[in-house]
DNA sequence: ATTGATCACACCTTGC
DNA sequence: GCAAGGTGTGATCAAT
């Protein structure tokens, strides 16, 4: 019964394969996060403090982020402005 | 200022960087799940039955496992009987 | 003192009792669970693969229940599908 | 092919639909947990805080409990001194 | 008694 | 904004 339905059928096993392949290398990577966090407790880390650290480094990086997005977004406008003598002159004399 | 806590300063550190670069890895492979249901839609599937369908066969896998796991348990008992002749000969007769 | 929070009190104290009067009775079905291990454990069974043996069954159960959900989805999907005339011939072609 | 194995059979089925069961039963009530919950939320309560209420209670409850084993140890050992006539002053004295 | 493993529960993020 | 899935945590149970 070979129809339209083999193609559709074909791509829904790719699908799902490369689905299942990508989180069989997702599961490997957070055993490895376990098990790094099991060596620390060994090592008398205290692993609940130890994960609040990754988080707040976390949120550290996520605002470093936003604010590069917004020195960004000035520096374009800046951009913009430079083309013109008096938005040149207030870039400089802001020291960008 | 060199001190008692310097070793302990740069193994944690070393900690958190690994466990910082898995995480790293791990959401590049969470990004990339994102995009291959995302293509997914695209071409027309429903999303919604991919994700049960890929549970449903993780489940599957899972449960395979589990009477696996089982088997190998009623086997290792049924290996302590065999070590007994009056467990040998229930063995037999059991049909195992 | 009789106040405007009197009502929220109220409610939330039912609330609450009725919280803690379920959880009670859950964990007295809890301990009758453990009775019944242990009863079993003095009657000479392995409780660990009891254990196993309940949770493979669980989980058999829980597949066939997600099974039949995506079948349920599936069904749901084609029937939006049987309502065009393409969509009816595609079905009856596929074997649907 | 009926052997010793039967009785043991019947057992082993007996204790897993009785546990069988009993699981049935506390999750009916765990649902009914969630269901009270769900309830107060619609109702404008934070679900969030509910908890921590219902496990502040708890904790109350076990250190009550946990006094009340205390006292019922002294008590136990007032009575044991009440059979003696040195014993029975202190007690009375003390109110017991 | 303690420790390690297993499991249920609660929280939180993500997709819809 | 809600529903759901994944993740972290706490409790429970066996083994030493």
């Amino acid at each position: 019964m070979p129809g339209i339905g083999d193609n559709l059928k074909a791509e829904l096993k790719a699908v799902i394969e490369r689905i299942e392949r990508l989180e069989e290398q997702k599961k490997l990577i957070a055993d490895d996060i376990k098990e790094v966090y099991a060596e620390a407790k060994s090592a008398g880390f205290d692993t609940k403090i130890l994960r609040k650290v990754i988080t707040a480094r976390k949120k550290s990086a996520e605002e470093r982020a936003e604010e590069a997005a917004i020195l960004e977004t000035y520096l374009a406008a800046l951009g913009d402005l430079a083309d013109t003598p008096l938005g040149r002159a207030a870039v400089e004399r802001d020291g960008f």
